[in-house]
DNA sequence: TAAATGATGTCCT
DNA sequence: GGACATCATTTAG
């Protein structure tokens, strides 16, 4: 890949509507410096966490230890174990102060999927079509947590090919949120892809 | 200090 | 379709 290609998205991509972000980060590639190789995964599909109106989001409350980086400036990683055992891959949104962020849900490979095949060793697209299955697959964990993503050290963004089209549905999991949250069709991945994550 | 609870994945039937 | 693994974080007491 060309050098221009490895250029990480700059803040001000981030620094928008956190729908708009999730909407515009489909068909960019995931780009993770892991062991001295350079994998990079195309983003297939997303959902977006809109503050502290939005009951889904762990930052709708008040900010605490674990969600400081979401009240932080846009572009940064915002890590967390769920279940006691899954990573699960955020990227802070809107400016700071504003508790936004947007989750990668799926992830298609599109260089060196053989590193990804090594450090998450199961076939076909169990590789990396859900949330806690790309980040084992891209070596993402606590240790980056925080992690500037507009720089091109151990992870970051960078442009792709925008999608033909794009769905929409109700973010997953989230059965803890108030009712009209529930509903917000704020889960977004690009139509027909075979690598997005099944559906509850 | 203690208890409840997940923005999930895997294995079983 | 359902059970359950497994633990950091949060919230209650």
């Amino acid at each position: 890949m060309p050098l221009s290609d490895h250029a990480p998205l700059p803040r001000a991509f981030f620094d928008r509507d956190t729908l708009l972000v999730a909407r515009a980060l489909l068909g960019c590639r995931l780009v993770r410096r892991v062991n001295g190789e350079l994998v990079a995964a195309t983003i297939v599909e997303t959902e977006a966490y809109r503050g502290a109106m939005d009951t889904a989001c762990h930052a709708h409350r008040r900010e605490t230890p674990r969600t400081r980086a979401m009240f932080g400036p846009p572009g940064h990683a915002y890590v967390y174990l769920v279940y006691g055992m899954h990573w699960l891959l955020n990227i802070v949104t809107e400016p700071e102060g504003s508790p936004c962020a947007v989750l990668v849900r799926a992830v298609e490979p599109h260089v060196n999927e053989d590193a990804m095949r090594r450090l998450r060793p199961v076939k076909n697209r169990e590789l990396s079509n859900g949330p806690g299955k790309l980040t084992r697959a891209l070596a993402i964990d606590k240790t980056l947590y925080g992690e500037d993503m507009t720089r091109p050290s151990q992870l970051w963004v960078v442009k792709g090919d925008a999608p033909n089209t794009i769905s929409s549905g109700p973010r997953v999991g989230i059965d803890y949120a108030a009712p009209a949250d529930r509903d917000a069709p704020w889960r977004l991945w690009i139509t027909d892809n075979p690598w997005v994550s099944k559906a509850r």
